[in-house]
DNA sequence: CATTTCATGTAATCGGTTACATGATTAG
DNA sequence: CTAATCATGTAACCGATTACATGAAATG
């Protein structure tokens, strides 16, 4: 079971596929229209990195000819493609993701809820939350043992990146509120069914 | 004068070397241990770039056999490379910049007081601060509008992402105080010399 | 004398960028 | 009928990743 190679832009096709089947066109627009972390918007690498994760068997297509407008090909997730975006879903929180590929992370993230469910999300954020309560403290021993000797334009970069973790660490603390939050409103939740008991 | 395509890791080359003359495991060591901007160590990115900056004239090296050690190829910028560092440099912040690649922003302003001086210093944290004046509210306002029909986890990261432009925002404001307390006490310093008088 | 550290390189591969090509359909 | 929008692709180029190769000097 190779668990080969696959991009970060193709992860995000994915999961962008798994919320709901699209075109190439319509994934471009997603990435244009929205403040999707700055993906490239163009054919070129978009329609190649689907030909490919079709030709891998992570994603299968039909050709839609219903609307009289020019065929679109439709993409879906094949069972295997479902797998391998959970199972990068799924993979811990390292410190090295932290340092570098914050915005893997929470390309992850936001696709977490959906396909994982929210238990995933916590944990994600529980993690990603104690992570940052080792780093944070170092990087701010880094910058006082070290800032003084470089030029200040260094320095303040440097501090602007401590900055982003410890704004990031306390992000981590208001999105488990509201996850729970949001668990608590399903609870008695007010429109849903009056179809007597869920479970236990 | 085509100002060809130059990679972002070539220019942190180009502005660790403006910094002090640098041989290639030098700059590959700089990228492992200091917190800079995510760059990849491997040989196979930076000797090759190192080579291709030496083609375009950007830089020049010696080799230097003088210490016992193995001879090292030491870099140092050529006038052009020192002129594409400073154009690289002088560009304005853009809206386009701020939304990708912040990175490179950071970078830029990283290496700017050294290059170009204090004053082009706090001219890019006043751009991007206007810049972010502009962007932060736009970005809320989106988030107001769409956030309620996502995914919770695809709001909050987006969230997140307002939350590290604000952040940024607080930040742009503290960084020109600082540079503007380095210069006042640059004024009446009180360690440097007792030469009678600097200039002026 | 063996291992680690210093130090520079090369080759295969692969994905992204840019630019171009094409063609159908709808709106003015 | 012309322009804009919808929609999918291809080809050239280039740079980054990974892994391998080499070799000298310091360290134990």
């Amino acid at each position: 079971m190779k668990t080969a190679n696959i991009s970060v832009l193709a992860y995000a096709l994915l999961g962008l596929i798994h919320q709901k089947p699209s075109s190439g066109y319509d994934l471009r627009k997603t990435f244009t229209e929205t403040a999707l972390g700055s993906f490239s918007d163009s054919p070129g690498a978009i329609y190649p990195a689907l030909g490919r994760l079709e030709k891998r068997g992570l994603i299968a297509s039909t050709v839609e000819d219903s609307a009289g407008l020019r065929r679109r090909r439709i993409y879906q997730l094949t069972d295997a493609g479902d797998q391998a975006l959970k199972q990068w879903l799924s993979q811990p929180v390292t410190r090295n993701e932290i340092v570098r590929g914050l915005d893997e992370l929470m390309l992850r993230f936001a696709f977490m809820d959906r396909a994982l469910g929210p238990d995933a999300a916590i944990v994600f954020l529980r993690d990603m939350g104690s992570e940052l309560d080792g780093y944070v403290p170092e990087l701010k021993q880094y910058l006082r043992d070290l800032g003084p000797s470089m030029p200040l334009s260094a320095m303040l970069a440097l501090d602007s990146g401590v900055r982003n973790y410890q704004t990031l660490q306390h992000w981590a603390v208001y999105a488990i509120q509201a996850f729970e939050k949001s668990a608590a409103n399903k609870n008695n939740s007010p429109i849903k069914p009056a179809r007597s008991g869920g479970h236990s």
